[in-house]
DNA sequence: TTGTACGCGTTATCAA
DNA sequence: TTGATAACGCGTACAA
């Protein structure tokens, strides 16, 4: 004797597969074969599912087919910082892309928080993503979280902020090369004590742009003086007290110019100058990096770099889903090209 | 005869709770009781399973639980715009108090597209989000999607952009008030012809603060000139080329004052009155609404109201747990109290 | 305290 | 072209 199951004791709202497939008294599977648009299916069978899923308001239910299928369809984004315009404009490149190709955003944020970044990838685990694309938290010091996923064959992109060397691809833009081309540009407006305000060596752009400024001193026989390189962080908070400890040298040490690692922290040094009373660019200049919304507003517009934060995102998407698509996909890592944006902060007639 | 299991058959990476069962030639059960917490399992069972799930790098499945539980502890987040500055301040609230209950989120851009929204909404179904957090996009007409989601009882709660009437919950700001408030503003500095650059009439806040605008006037007996009521929409656009047909009014009929819906808008006003030969606010006072990060900096700093972002994503989300949690939850309009932030452009001496 | 049987909604497999 | 059956990994209900 057959056992009497509780079907349709649930809400009546959720209507599944299986009631279609009782409302015609055929099987569920040609049922799931129609939803799915696979062949070997009849002209009229198909029309009449079609007709009574809709009429019934049937939804499918991708958790049930993700449990089956092993693919969730889902992408997980971890970004450090949300409030920093540079992301969203990622986002909604990464958007673009995976809105296309049908697949979903789970979405977190780790507020530059290291143990919160070790959590967001555990949940992230925990719901199957079908890969990971992850800026890295400043505090981030340990990489064995990434080790384990990469060793698990998770697929992970990094974009902006990389641990390269690991197995993973990465997305970012042309630092070393900018920063460089940046503080040159500062040379050849004939400055010659140029300070950079650094960001943390902790992450790749931090690292990436201090080489860059180095680079160029170098290349053009200037003498990289130690006590004009100074740490900030990537704030308005950090830039403002780095210059400020910048602007109690001495007179004649002070510098002419400053490459600063973004363009908050040269928001930061900008009020800084203003606040001693020095003009910008008149006996201070200043170049930033990553072209925020506020650099053509501040009281002498900003010198900056596009950072292309859409085509980043695009391009991490679309690298992260041929890992997905294809385990044996090349590890790379992509440069986006930028460009500098000459406004007046820098000596320039600029805009 | 039993029939041979395929277990084991997938990737060797993915390890299950039937895995660590078998490891310790225990039942699966018991391994679920102690990785949810239950009591009534003995301490040193307890201890075994707990370290072999380590051992073995045990990670949940999370789909494979919601399935039974009909709980994914997830919740949709469908957001118009992500580039303008208050959405991505939004969802950090959203986040912050999101992550500290143990949910995650599904994000989807619309766009402003209301077909997008619409499959958006779909999208988050078909993924069984235990609830909705929406802003509308400015182009939706139809509210039957919104209709059908309250009807299947799924919680939806509505920030920013609201549908009224239709039985869910909605957070926003004091709209009407704080457009009251800054017209009068405007109103207290003598200024007799006052515009209004009014956003598009498919959202509430551009019917809200419109309103608020026309009460301010009449509640201080000076009449509504419709001219100086122009429809902008709510980026720099709009508002540069709304103000600029303003300003081909004949001389005597140029507005003292401009009330604009938003920031952006205003900036757009801002330009197309600089570049016309007019100051603010000697010749043109302006007002914004939304503290824009970029309000500081321009050439005049903006005078706008604080629309206090993270806080209405904090209670959007907060309201949205609420419903999820107890179906009877009161259905709530929710309104943020905001505060004018006075800088120059209203003909202050604001900062 | 622990284990067994079953179902969540879907798809894969193989047989009809 | 269609259907029956067994998974997917986990939790609920009940039995031991």
């Amino acid at each position: 004797m057959k056992k009497e199951h509780k079907k349709y004791s649930g809400r009546p709202g959720r209507v599944t597969a299986t009631d279609v497939a009782k409302e015609l008294g055929i099987s569920v599977m040609t049922v799931s074969r129609v939803l799915n648009k696979k062949p070997n299916v009849a002209d009229d069978t198909r029309e009449k599912v079609m007709q009574t899923a809709m009429r019934l308001g049937y939804i499918p239910n991708r958790i049930a087919r993700s449990l089956v299928t092993r693919k969730s369809y889902t992408i997980g984004v971890i970004v450090p910082e949300i409030t920093h315009s540079f992301f969203p404009d990622v986002i909604r490149g990464i958007e673009e892309v995976v809105y296309n190709t049908g697949y979903n955003l789970l979405f977190i944020h780790s507020a530059e928080d290291e143990s919160r970044e070790k959590k967001a990838i555990q949940t992230l685990e925990e719901n199957q993503v079908d890969g990971i694309l992850l800026s890295m938290a400043q505090t981030v010091k340990k990489y064995s979280f990434y080790r384990k996923l990469i060793e698990n064959r998770k697929p992970l992109v990094f974009f902006d902020r990389c641990a390269k060397r690991l197995g993973a691809s990465c997305v970012g833009i042309n630092d070393v090369e900018m920063a460089r081309h940046m503080t040159e540009h500062m040379i050849h407006h004939g400055y010659k004590r140029i300070a950079h305000l650094q960001g943390s060596k902790n992450v790749s752009i931090g690292r990436d742009r201090l080489l860059g400024f180095r680079k160029a001193l170098e290349e053009n026989n200037l003498t990289v003086n130690e006590d004009l390189i100074i740490e900030s962080d990537f704030h308005e908070k950090g830039g403002y007290s780095a210059m400020i400890s910048l602007l109690e040298l001495p007179k004649k040490m002070l510098p002419r110019a400053v490459v600063a690692v973004n363009d908050p922290a040269a928001f930061g040094a900008m009020q800084a100058i203003l606040e001693k009373g020095y003009r910008i660019p008149e006996d201070i200049a200043v170049v930033g990096f990553s072209d925020d919304v506020r650099a053509p507003f501040t009281p002498t517009p900003l010198t900056t770099v596009n950072q292309r934060p859409y085509d980043v995102g695009c391009k991490a998407a679309q690298k992260l889903l041929r890992h997905i698509d294809n385990p044996n996909e090349r590890v790379e890592y992509l440069m986006i090209k930028t460009e500098p944006i000459i406004r007046r902060s820098c000596g320039c007639n600029g805009t």
